[in-house]
DNA sequence: AATAGCTAATGGTCAGACCATCGGCAAATA
DNA sequence: TATTTGCCGATGGTCTGACCATTAGCTATT
């Protein structure tokens, strides 16, 4: 004998509603049937099925609007709503969360080394201009670093790689501002991570795939470092 | 002007609940106070609650059980839920799957052979011995089997690291089960996998890191080789 | 043609009810 | 006395119907 299967209605919503995303029957920006019709769909109660929509709200996966309706959203958005309600990371999660990066990143530049197409490597180069263009501009700087490593993970070819590669960025990305806005760190910083983009870009250019993981290692190493000394003053958890 | 705040009722009642749990206020096991309670603390109706707990449960904070009431859960798993649904999200290509659990392996087994401790080397040798046991007995082989890379995988003590493992084996163990269920290859396979369970092991007590994570790519090599041939006939989505 | 006002649709919230399950207690049983 | 049985209250899970606030789109007014 083994424990009989009980599933909640909730669940099993929250099943099948993933199931079809994931499938991409439902694609993203399309729009949900109202939930008065979903219910007799489904033939649930609306409580259960504004639970399922809800916990998927709160995942990224629907974005519910007053009046209009309830849409499929592009994934990613539920790390930065955690970050707002200040939710995670103490310090040994950190420390995970940047060992892992690490690992996707060099492994990643591996990969793209030998995978990259031309366009792959044009996209990749072109960040370089914006965050040299953006030495003095926070934002855009930033923004043209995330693009730099997301666009060597999308050189992999493999979204899974991809995928972990942006959410383990996306939790980092507040440290990572945080260690940018320090004024003494800012200026040598920025230009340390210039200049090792730089190698790391080349190394793709030449296909070495063993130069790209190191020099994609040592930059990640050396900007971690700065991570791991600003969140060590701010008091994790 | 800027767009003014509106913030809704679930909202605030996660955001509430998850300062507590971060406060510690809240500790793991403890238990709520029951819905109907909650409701007239927080002066809401009960779906609005409901609709924050049913979030909360799916994050991993909180579990509710019929008749005994919420619970705090022990583990707060908030980064490796979400790294999980990004996993979810994607097309699942086989060929990404094996890529992105080599990656994991070899890392995994690189770390664990610098930090596992006693405890951790005699449990993953005690896997060993099941193996031994269940050559002939296919679901306890398998058992044993995927206890031996969860455990090396713990034993790096990086959680995150550990949860993208677990998911990706979960993915990956259907093919896994139907390889092993061939006949003709059922035999070979599992010895060889014993022995190179027994060459990672040794490597792991030699704390030889990089000999570790050899070993590690060359047994997901050897045995992707044949779940690549088995899937080939099978058809992979 | 542009604007103001109205209406229906929709998500958000609330209240009350019923059910299934669980824990604990008391009565019945051996 | 020790064990089992049956009952009862508490609790989470679900359903229903209602009302509200906001939105989009239409209509009538200017």
């Amino acid at each position: 004998m083994r424990p009989v299967q009980r599933t909640s209605v909730s669940d099993e919503i929250i099943a099948q509603i993933t199931d079809l995303i994931e499938r991409n029957v439902l694609k993203p920006g399309d729009r949900l049937p109202p939930e008065r019709e979903l219910c007799k769909r489904f033939q649930v109660g609306r409580s259960s099925l504004r639970e399922a929509l809800r916990s998927l709200s709160m995942m990224g996966l629907l974005d519910g609007r007053v009046g209009e309706g309830t849409f499929v959203c592009n994934k990613g958005q539920y790390v930065e709503r955690a970050l707002q309600w200040g939710f995670l990371l103490d310090g040994k999660k950190l420390q995970d969360l940047s060992e892992t990066r690490m690992m996707l990143e060099s492994q990643n530049a591996y990969l793209a080394a030998e995978r990259a197409t031309p366009a792959d490597l044009e996209a990749i180069a072109d960040t370089l201009v914006g965050m040299a263009g953006g030495l003095a501009d926070e934002g855009r700087f930033l923004a043209s670093d995330l693009q730099f490593h997301l666009l060597i993970a999308r050189a992999t070819h493999n979204s899974i790689l991809y995928s972990l590669l942006e959410t383990t960025r996306n939790y980092l990305q507040e440290w990572i501002k945080e260690s940018l806005a320090e004024p003494s760190l800012a200026g040598p910083r920025a230009e340390l991570s210039l200049a090792e983009h730089h190698q790391i870009l080349e190394a793709l250019q030449r296909r070495d795939a063993e130069a790209a993981q190191q020099a994609m290692a040592a930059h990640i190493r050396s900007s971690s470092g700065d991570l791991q000394r600003t969140s060590r003053r701010s008091g994790s958890g």
